[in-house]
DNA sequence: TTATAATTGTGATGTTTGTCACGCCCGAAC
DNA sequence: GTTCGGGCGTGACAAACATCACAATTATAA
């Protein structure tokens, strides 16, 4: 668990022992079932997660009720309705557990805090957001430049394991067509 | 010209005159003409751009010599090629000038050297780096719940000074549909 | 094991969007 | 002024994709 997050975390930056404890003490650790929820649409966003087990989703509902899958977090993932959690709003997103799940989880207080008292911390949460970013623009960068088989394709070579873990309904809802679709395109 | 990012950092954080000195020290003024590259596709990419004044468009173009619109930077914003920025690597896209346009421009090795020596900058790039990717995250559910008449709304409702300011095809083209399309969306 | 629900594939059909073609308007350059 | 090219609208047709319906298979729970 905690050297899951500390390996993490020293991928970009070293830390002593006591540092690392320092950094602990601002976490909780959680574990939660297959189907539960971390954070439910409507209400307050107390967390963010660094993903050490299982698998979840990052899910919008819309009027009609379909489900609209924004991201999967998996193992050593940071995940949370950022926006909502940073401006202390409501969630317009749900994260739910798709596989059990355990999580260290961060109050956006001592997320504060602990950029605040820790240097390392802050450039750490940076760069992370850097990347966070990045991804994001490819990924829309891959709706805007390919069809639905492209993306497809993309998916399956960025995260091929994803495909043994969650069922293809998810990974259309992620890629934005139709199971139906989906299921025509890997034939 | 300093004044506006004086100003807009300070939106965020608060500078006595010093501190904004010693800010203003990393980052070079340019002045760009209308269809200026300020980064250009295959090269390195040097800088990180705060645009003080006119509108720039982040590129990227296909195989089959297709522009894709990743993002329009106005004034107040940051732009840049993030990815090849942050990595030093080739630029993948863009980024030049739709109008006449005056930005401060920052090298990674300033980026750096300044959050590093001043934690509050440091602090005001988290914050900049979380709206982005809250941002870009708010596309992507675009393209997964909206069509295109939609996402044309919804891009309306966002920057209506747009539309008065990049010619329709710019526009579809950010909005990933072709201008014929987008075209018959408006009447 | 058995019952029940979830997952997946596939045909038929309709809607949305892209592509190609053409013409008009308007502003910039000469 | 005239010429030229960019921007814009629109018709005709093709391709991509969604939706509805149904069946078959696989997981899950009782």
């Amino acid at each position: 668990m905690k050297e899951k997050l500390k390996e993490h975390i020293e991928n970009l930056t070293p830390l002593t022992d006591d540092e690392f404890s320092f950094v602990l003490s601002h976490f909780s650790f959680e574990k939660h079932k297959k189907n539960d929820f971390l954070i439910r649409e409507g209400e307050n966003v107390k967390h963010c997660y660094f993903v050490v087990s299982g698998l979840l989703k990052l899910v919008y509902n819309d009027k009609e009720g379909k489900q609209h899958i924004v991201s999967f977090a998996m193992e050593d993932w940071w995940e949370s309705d950022f926006s909502a959690y940073f401006t202390q709003t409501k969630a317009k997103m749900s994260l739910q557990c798709i596989e059990d799940t355990t999580a260290f989880s961060i109050s956006l207080k001592n997320y504060k805090k602990l950029s605040t008292e820790f240097p390392k911390m802050e450039r750490f949460f940076l760069e992370k957001s850097n990347s966070g970013h990045i991804a994001s623009q490819n990924r829309i960068l891959s709706f805007l430049t390919s069809n639905a088989k492209e993306r497809y394709e993309q998916l399956l070579k960025l995260y091929p394991l994803l495909f043994q873990r969650v069922p293809k309904s998810l990974l259309a809802s992620y890629l934005g067509v139709s199971r139906e679709t989906l299921s025509r395109l890997s034939s």
